[in-house]
RNA sequence: GCAGGGAUAGUGAAGCGGUCAAACACGACAGACUGUAAAUCUGUUGGCUUAUGCCUUCGGGGGUUCGAAUCCCUCUCCCUGCA
């Protein structure tokens, strides 16, 4: 007898668009998509307790193998019960595969090499940190240096699919190895193929794992593969076609990096990949217009570190925009962060307090700013979805962008 | 009263004859952040400005010097001992 780690159930379509809704269930209960899934790397939203991701309307929370398993290690969390029990979240759990840190580990992007830091002025600290880059890619997998400590390891696919199985979140990432927008074709399609290799290999141990599980009489768990290829349209189109191949619950969709490319790339992919399973926009979301083509590209979840970590640093989501609550006009500003919003925040604080708490480094600050992200993305996915199954997507999204970005600039995201 | 020490930009604090509009820290003012090496990072912070440009600054005043935040005299205020 077949038993599946997960059902996806398309209940709704948009006609002339890819998108879709319907309802991922896990054993650890259901997501209605699309859904925004909530950053919790190191199995916490920082700032956050997960009574205020539940409040905030979180349905699942997305938790990182490479962080886990350095600290405090993967056997920790599954002799506590499990990444759900062990952080005190009863809903569904995603895990990331630790590929992504591959690559920000590994390669510099935005920080060391790239052409806006020809200035040589101040140099970050992570710049600094990413020329003696901490990750080196081969075949067989990845040699790390952890970051905490310098210590060596080796991550390989076989190796991430039993540190997510020990951590023991619903649904895994296939371990990946993604390319920076800087990267040659030639390079692209190595690590592509390096991709698709580890893909099938963390298929095989993956399905090893959760038959032990069954014998165990433990639930199953789920694993996405992930799609390379950069901004190629034909690899791309072929990475989908060989990961859609192979007996994957669903599917990630890594290497994305600018809002502009997610129209074309997501296209691509989702016109390719098999229908009836899902798929995650791995780390897009900071902003409504990654959303919005988001799904009508296809896309049924996303997660995002932007919206706690904009918010630890004070800049804030309205539907006007975006504002930084540092800034000295909102000192004496008695109104609500969004007048519109209704969470705990904006129900009950106002921008003053909110830039005092910021000026005075009030932890506070962080906590009720992130509620305020993470209930707008959140809520912004929900009526998402609400506009595909009463047939307003269109309208709502033009409506939405136009305000948040001003008529002129939400052009180029519509149509 | 005597003997020492000190007064530097919003604050603290370097500098002790030229390379000083003056390090650094904090503060202030802005900006960035997309599978979290991030409660982080970047920029600006005397005035005018396009400026490798000019102007006004280092308690007040007066000197020495080609040149002073830096040396001398003096005044004011502060601190530390001894009376």
């Amino acid at each position: 007898m077949k038993m599946s780690a997960l059902n996806f159930t398309i209940t709704h379509r948009l006609n002339g668009t890819l998108a879709r809704a319907g309802v991922i269930e896990t054993p650890h209960g259901t997501i209605e998509t699309p859904a925004f899934i909530v950053g919790g790397t190191k199995a916490t939203v920082k700032a956050m307790t997960p009574g205020q991701v539940s409040d905030i309307g979180g349905q699942a929370v997305l938790a990182n193998t490479y962080h886990l398993m350095l600290q405090p290690g993967a056997d920790i969390i599954r002799r506590a019960g499990g990444l759900g029990a062990f952080m005190h979240w009863p809903e569904p759990t995603f895990t990331d595969s630790g590929g992504y840190q591959v690559f920000s580990l590994g390669m510099a992007y935005k920080k060391g090499i790239d052409a806006t830091s020809h200035s040589q002025k101040g140099e970050s600290s992570l710049a600094t940190h990413n020329k003696s880059q901490l990750a080196k890619v081969s075949d067989e997998g990845v040699a790390f240096r952890s970051h905490l400590d310098g210590s060596q390891l080796f991550m390989t696919p076989e190796s991430s699919m039993e540190l997510q199985h020990a951590i023991g979140g619903d649904i895994h990432m296939a371990f990946d190895e993604l390319t920076s927008p800087l990267a040659g074709r030639a390079y692209v399609k190595e690590a592509m193929d390096r991709t698709h290799t580890w893909a099938e290999r963390c298929l095989a141990r993956h399905q090893a794992l959760n038959n032990e599980h069954t014998d165990n009489g433990e639930p199953l768990q789920a694993l996405y593969g992930v799609v390379q290829g950069g901004r190629e349209e034909d690899f791309r189109r072929e990475s989908a076609r060989f990961l859609g191949a192979r007996d994957f619950d669903g599917y990630g969709i890594g290497g994305v990096f600018e809002p502009e490319e997610i129209a074309s790339v997501v296209a691509w992919i989702n016109e390719t990949l098999p229908e009836d399973k899902p798929r995650h926009l791995l780390g897009m979301g900071a902003q409504p217009a990654d959303l919005f083509l988001g799904v009508e590209y296809g896309i049924d979840t996303f997660d995002c570190v932007a919206p706690t970590r904009q918010a630890r640093n004070g800049a804030l989501y309205t539907y006007d925009g975006r504002i930084n609550i540092r800034n000295q006009q909102y000192g004496q500003d008695f109104t609500p962060v969004s007048a519109e919003c209704d969470c705990y925040t904006c129900l009950n604080f106002s921008r003053a307090y909110l830039n005092h708490l910021f000026k005075a480094d009030e932890m506070l600050g962080a906590t009720l700013a992130s509620i305020h992200n993470e209930r707008f993305v959140v809520r912004t996915v929900d009526a998402i979805r609400i506009s595909i199954i009463d047939g307003t997507f269109a309208a709502y999204k033009a409506a939405f962008l136009c305000r948040y970005y001003g008529s002129d600039k939400a052009e180029r995201f519509i149509l």
